[in-house]
DNA sequence: TTGAAAGCGTTACCAG
DNA sequence: CTGGTAACGCTTTCAA
């Protein structure tokens, strides 16, 4: 048909630069078939095919070196096979755990994991979900900021929500009270039992380091500790709660801040993140306080680190790989409603919390 | 509130489940306007489109939560505005601080990455190319297994070899023998610099912790180290070379291994990789050895939890997320032939290597 | 079992 | 400045 003449010429000269892609047009031609045998043979029900045919196209493929061109296929078939994930930051261990999990879960599905940093940025993170429901994913995978500013949240929640009508999927982690599914961290419950098996362990005196209001997971954390010690008659001194960036920089500022602002009597510090916390041990370290010892410190997460640090981090435990992996599940199995699977922590008491 | 009666309503026509997509057919409709000045609107040349007509556009598009469907725009177009991300595991800081890099790079060129994580396997790594390959991306940026096994490796560059024949543009890092674009990490340097600046602070006789023969990045940094001390007339015992896992846990296993065959004098154990430092440190510690008193460790990455582990871990220095950011901007600035660009390294001595 | 041809959602060329 | 209409690479009826 159309190549004979209508090809630019070239067909020989090809050898150098910027060679025109491998079609399954050429496939079937140097095969010597229609294109739509050497679609079925190259994915699509390979039955209804004679062997040799099969054996032709195959051949001719592998010699091109011929890969389909997935937005082609996506196009024609109506549907892709991404995963999309959105993070706030892939440097963080709290992430790359769950994306960890996420990717295993696709890749087990047979899907390619497409994944967005949003850095923390509401607007950011909107604007991914507007480019990434343009690749038209099965799934959309979201995990972070869960900022609960009015005016962002409805913003995506329309934008979710539109990738939905269309037959989207859409998963959650940790934000519970959208209309999505969801995986739920129970941060709240765990800093709760975390607060309680500190005070069990005789600490009386608390400090507590959290991220900036807005954060849910921050929050609950925080409100979950301060709860569970108020359970007990301990009230945490507002002077003594202090804000600071969800990272490890942010945990060393807020320590500094701390000695600053005079630990007079605190016996333990609660960052609402492991990476915090570890962030929190190196400056105390660095200001001459021992932690564990002149200090304990309590971190949230039980990210691997915890227990490479000296001494090792008290926290909470969160399975985030099986919280990746549940969620894409929970995306895949395109049930109903939207339901949430709640994920249990753990506390877990290390050397950096010693009994008083 | 946002359910309350924004979403029910439901367009009329369309059923409960499996909403249709938008198109830019319904835009366009819904416009008044051609499905050509439509598209102009929604990205091409917004110049040559009247004013009214525009806002027209715009507010349908907006009205029906219209997202363009990236794959027909790929194919229409015939490019992507995809990276493609190859990598070991996401998991390790290593891959995660160069995945950090690559994702700036990328947003900053209006990109969006696609990660894929090859677990180590060279199998997987050739799959992964190929199904990478059907994207279209602009770029693809591999970083990781590198093996050198015959077979694999030839596979793979047949598979790079298409993909760049056909338009796109590879990047490689820290593999430097491969005919395409790379970023070199200058490990053998790097890990000689290392063995030298210890020897002059005294150390003698060393153990090394490497990943099994077949990964390069390993083998430099081994080689580079052995021939350093070699400088000074020092062997390094064979018995103290130990291969484990490229990871935490083979860390922790090596030192273990190093403790049954006995230490019996060794002043320093050096890991090819922080990572696997990190988990040595551990593993002595566990085994009742202090790390910098009793024995003194060395890594290779100085990756971020390097200072927070006591003793602070000595390292080399590589600017991963530099690497990253360098390698994505060398794949845009599709050059002509194939180049390499240095990455320097840096020995960075700490608490974990004192002076003897 | 096979091939022709009609889409799929966009873009881009070409007349008006 | 605008609309009609051919591509783009592939899948999938529908006949043969």
């Amino acid at each position: 048909m159309e190549d004979g003449a209508a090809a630019p010429v070239r067909r020989r000269g090809e050898a150098v630069s910027e060679g025109r892609q491998v079609t399954l047009h050429d496939v079937a031609r140097a095969a010597g078939v229609s294109q739509a045998t050497a679609s079925r043979v190259l994915n699509g029900s390979v039955r209804n095919v004679r062997q040799e045919n099969v054996d032709r196209v195959l051949t001719a493929a592998a010699e091109l070196d011929y890969a389909p061109h997935l937005s082609a296929q996506a196009i024609a078939r109506g549907s892709t096979n991404i995963a999309a994930l959105v993070v706030s930051g892939v440097d963080d261990p709290y992430f790359s755990s769950i994306a960890a999990g996420v990717t295993q879960a696709a890749e087990a599905a047979g899907l390619i994991v497409t994944m967005a940093v949003a850095d923390r940025s509401p607007e950011r993170e909107l604007q991914i979900v507007g480019t990434l429901r343009g690749m038209r994913p099965r799934v959309i995978v979201m995990t972070g900021s869960r900022v609960d500013g009015a005016d962002a949240r409805d913003a995506l929640v329309e934008e979710l929500h539109a990738y939905r009508e269309a037959g989207g999927s859409v998963v959650l982690i940790s934000q519970h009270d959208l209309p999505f599914h969801t995986v739920s961290i129970d941060n709240y419950g765990g800093a709760r039992q975390l607060a309680r098996a500190l005070v069990g362990l005789g600490y009386r005196r608390f400090a507590v380091v959290r991220a900036r209001t807005g954060l849910r997971t921050s929050r609950d954390r925080c409100s979950g500790f301060v709860e569970g010690v108020r359970e007990f008659g301990i009230d945490v001194d507002e002077r003594l709660v202090v804000e600071a960036e969800f990272s490890r920089r942010g945990g060393c500022a807020a320590a500094r801040e701390l000695v600053r602002r005079g630990l007079d009597g605190t016996e333990l510090v609660f960052a609402v993140s492991d990476v915090m916390a570890i962030g929190v041990m190196t400056a105390f370290r660095d200001a001459g306080l021992a932690p564990g010892r002149d200090i304990a410190v309590a971190g949230f997460d039980d990210i691997g680190p915890a227990v490479d640090v000296v001494p090792e981090l008290t926290s909470v435990n969160v399975p985030l790989q099986q919280v990746g992996l549940r969620a894409t599940e929970l995306a895949l199995s395109d049930d109903d409603a939207p339901r949430i699977v709640p994920v249990a922590t753990n506390v877990v008491l290390r050397a950096s919390t010693p009994p008083r």
